[in-house]
DNA sequence: TCATTATTTCGATATTCATCGAAATAATGA
DNA sequence: TCATTATTTCGATGAATATCGAAATAATGA
C-alpha cells in the first residue's frame, strides 16, 4: 500500500518518470529518451512504480507503452492528507505540556 | 526543496513522527516512547525531517519540544499534486501512438 | 560545582538501493 | 528460421541510509 507508494516517489527519476507519463503515454524507450540512465535502469524504475500500482503497461507488439494509473492518485494525495491529520481537539499551544 | 521532503516521507518511522506530531507537540522523549527504535535514532530522524522543514523544534529548559510545520503541508500537497499534472492537450489514448 | 535529566553527536555496521553492462526474452517481418 | 528492435533479467558494485551503543552536550536545581 502507502508504504511502496511513498517509496516510489523517493528517488528523482522516478518522479520525472510519472512526470512525463502525466504529459502522456510513453514507450519505455521514449521515456528512456528524456533521462540520462540506462534502459535496465529505467526497467527497474518502472518495476517499483508498478509494484506501488503508480503506472500501468500496455504491450503493442514488440512497444511497451506505459502510462500514469490515474485512479491511484487519489489514494496517493489521500496518504499525504493521512499523514498531517491533525486532532482538532487539542488546544495546547507550542512548547506548552 | 522538494526532494529532501520526498527523501523524509520515505521511512516509516518518521512518517510515524510526524502523524504522532499531527496530533499534538511533544518532546523527543514522548516521541521516543511511542516508537521502538533508540533516541539517538530518533535524532538522526527529527534532523532529517527539520531539513525538509516539515517540523520545528523549541527548548524549554532541558527539555526539546517538536511539533509539524504546518506551512509546509501546503507545499508537499503542491508538489504531489504537481507530480500528476496532467497536460490537458494530449488526446492521445493509451497504447496508441 | 555536582548530579540528574533530556537529547544529540560520533563512529561503526548492516542493509537497502540505484546503477551498470551483458545476456536473455519477446514480437515481428523478411 | 534468422535478423532486428524493444525491453527485461541477472549479477555485481558502490553509495546512501537506518540503526545502534557509548560518549558528549546542555540546562537546571540541590
Amino acid at each position: 500500500m502507502s508504504e511502496s507508494i511513498f517509496k516510489a516517489l523517493a528517488d528523482p527519476n522516478r518522479r520525472e518518470i510519472l512526470r512525463l507519463l502525466g504529459k502522456r503515454t510513453m514507450s519505455a524507450g521514449e521515456v528512456a529518451s528524456n533521462l540520462t540512465i540506462t534502459k535496465s535502469t529505467l526497467s527497474s524504475h518502472f518495476n517499483i512504480l508498478k509494484k506501488a500500482d503508480l503506472i500501468q503497461e500496455e504491450r503493442n507488439g514488440v512497444t511497451i507503452y506505459y502510462s500514469l494509473n490515474m485512479s491511484v492518485i487519489e489514494e496517493v494525495t489521500a496518504a499525504v492528507m493521512d499523514l498531517f491529520n491533525v486532532d482538532k481537539t487539542d488546544t495546547r499551544k507550542r512548547g506548552e505540556k
